[in-house]
RNA sequence: CGGGGUGUAGCGUAGUCCGGUUAUCGCGCCAGUUUUGGGAACUGGAGGUCGCAGGUUCGAUUCCUGCCACCCCGACCA
């Protein structure tokens, strides 16, 4: 067991800000509510950006850069935007400091007054869409494909590294399309993208479905979402792909000329992750021994620690490790060779096992002189002695294991933390168990809200491939026609 | 913003009630030596405006007043 490290069953949330620090993904910065990401975090979140911005090019998007700041009157203009974002908008006012007056160090020169205030974008729609109408006069300038890869701010009033911060990293898809259709079709696409991300990369099965209305996204017709679950039976909305129909394009004046020769408001969508992402990946599949990384998404796949005694044992383990990493490399398998003899060997695999590095090759002088190394996994802590000879084949076959092992045993929790349940009585006894509950919703706000206020459940998604099924609403008792899925999120 | 709590070295802490020489200990850090198969040992060393500002006092980390910051519980969180 990890040293002086709370476990999972004594303190959830003392053990998931503890390993953050301690894998050294991120640290609280002296900005409030902001974080540092770590270079070992961040090459994580670089993995993720790289798997995604390949799928996003992969489906006909293209990057692009739009302004940080954002004037305060095209908040404004898309009523249920502003009534969503508006609380925690940071305001900049002023554009120079000077010296104040006492000595005692700067304040905003009064006379650098903004005219108009810039509001630093909790999301870029309005900015967005203010450009998108210049660049939009015909049919022919359809569809609009556009991502841009970005920090955003929001001024939470409780953070928590990763999963809710005053400044994150995301990526924002803004495309514009001609008709409605296409502009659902695309909202879809990219929520099967999310999912496929999920489950490939992250090792992490999520629930694909839309969000009620009271979830939506502020000025969206249709919020689709995946949602996983974590180890303490809390849901996590990992992504978002937002139907936004024609409230955009109507705020803004964006309009096109269609082949008939009409001119129509432009149809669009949104779409995004965010660094939200490592907080549910570390939710998923670490344990008490600290982090548990997914092979693909790993900065560091395979570490190799050397143990020797003397010159001559030590450059024998070096040259084996030297020819190791080669092969690996080869393959396209990222190794570290940690050699430094700063630390012992026994320090080493508390290390990398902290951080989560999926497999661990242990080249000792004594196994080499038989030929023989020790390697140890991850997910399972298993360790196993084989063969130098053909070592890389076995490893390379190892690491797609893993991978799966750790996307069927967090399958396996959330099925094994999903239930039906049919009434009130059973769902105030299950919701305190944590899982997702799959339950007949009348299909009011007011129904959803009142859950909401007695159990801190919410709808997080009427699942896509919900079955229609004849049944009442667990509160109401009101008919209903398919199952939703409750839970207290994140 | 309401309720509760905490500020002492990079981290974790003792001391403060009852003011008094050089502020305690552990981890970590630096140097050297010996070590290396699951978080090495020894020796030496560096590191402190005791959250900030006033006040009381011969003397304040300790007492008083004000302020600030952070944490927890609520409120808030497409």
């Amino acid at each position: 067991m990890a040293k002086d490290f709370v476990t999972r069953a004594e303190n959830y949330s003392e053990w998931y800000n503890e390993l953050v620090v301690r894998a050294d993904l991120a640290e609280n910065s002296a900005v409030r509510g902001c974080m540092v990401i770590k270079p070992y975090g961040y090459a994580i979140w670089e993995k993720m950006q790289k798997a995604l911005d390949d799928m996003f090019k992969e489906t006909g998007h293209q990057n692009a850069y739009f302004p940080l700041f954002i004037p305060k009157s095209y908040f404004e203009k898309e009523a249920e935007h502003v009534e969503g974002f508006a609380k925690e908008c940071a305001v900049v006012t002023h554009h120079r400091l000077r010296a104040k007056a006492d000595g005692t160090g700067l304040e905003p020169d009064p006379g650098a007054k903004l005219e108009e205030e810039l509001i630093v974008r909790p999301t870029s729609e309005t900015i967005i869409w203010d450009t998108y109408r210049g660049w939009i006069k015909s049919y022919r300038d359809l569809p609009i494909l556009c991502n841009q890869w970005a920090n955003v701010v929001r001024w939470e009033m409780r953070t928590r590294m990763f999963l809710r911060t005053a400044e994150f990293l995301w990526q924002e898809g803004h495309t514009a399309h001609e008709t409605l259709d296409e502009a659902v079709e695309e909202t879809k696409k990219m929520l099967e993208v999310y999912a496929y991300f999920a489950e490939k990369f992250m090792a992490m099965p999520v629930l694909k479905g839309y969000k009620s209305p009271n979830e939506r996204f502020a000025g969206a017709l249709d919020t689709y979402c995946i949602e996983a679950l974590m180890q303490d039976g809390k849901a996590l909305q990992a992504g978002t792909s937002h139907f936004l129909g024609q409230n955009f394009a109507k705020a803004f004046d964006v309009k096109f000329l269609s082949k008939e020769n009409k001119l129509e408001y432009v149809w669009a969508t949104s779409w995004g992750v965010s660094t939200r992402l490592m907080g549910a990946l570390i939710m998923t599949h670490s344990d008490d021994e600290g982090l548990v990384l997914p092979p693909n998404l790993a900065p560091i796949q395979v570490v190799i620690i050397p143990i020797s005694k003397g010159e001559e044992q030590k450059a024998m383990v070096d040259k084996e490790a030297e020819r190791l990493c080669a092969e690996l490399k080869a393959k396209g398998i990222s190794v570290k060779y940690d050699n430094r003899d700063s630390y012992k060997p026994g320090w080493k695999f508390n290390e990398y096992e902290f951080k989560g590095v999926p497999v661990r090759i242990t080249l000792g002088a004594r196994d080499l002189e038989q030929g023989l190394v020790e390697i140890a996994r991850r997910d399972n802590l298993t360790k196993e002695t084989l063969p130098v000879e053909g070592l890389t084949d076995k490893i390379e076959k190892l690491l797609e294991d893993i991978q799966a092992n750790l996307y069927n045993k967090a399958l396996a929790f959330r099925e094994n933390s999903t239930r039906e349940v049919d009434s009130w009585e059973e769902f105030l006894v299950e919701i305190e168990k944590g899982g997702f509950l799959s339950c007949h919703w009348d299909g009011t706000p007011e129904t959803e809200e009142k859950i909401k206020e007695i159990t801190k459940a919410t709808i997080r998604c009427v699942p896509l491939d919900a079955k229609e099924e004849e049944g009442k609403c667990i509160f109401s008792g009101k008919p209903s026609n398919k199952r939703v899925v409750f839970a207290r999120a994140y």
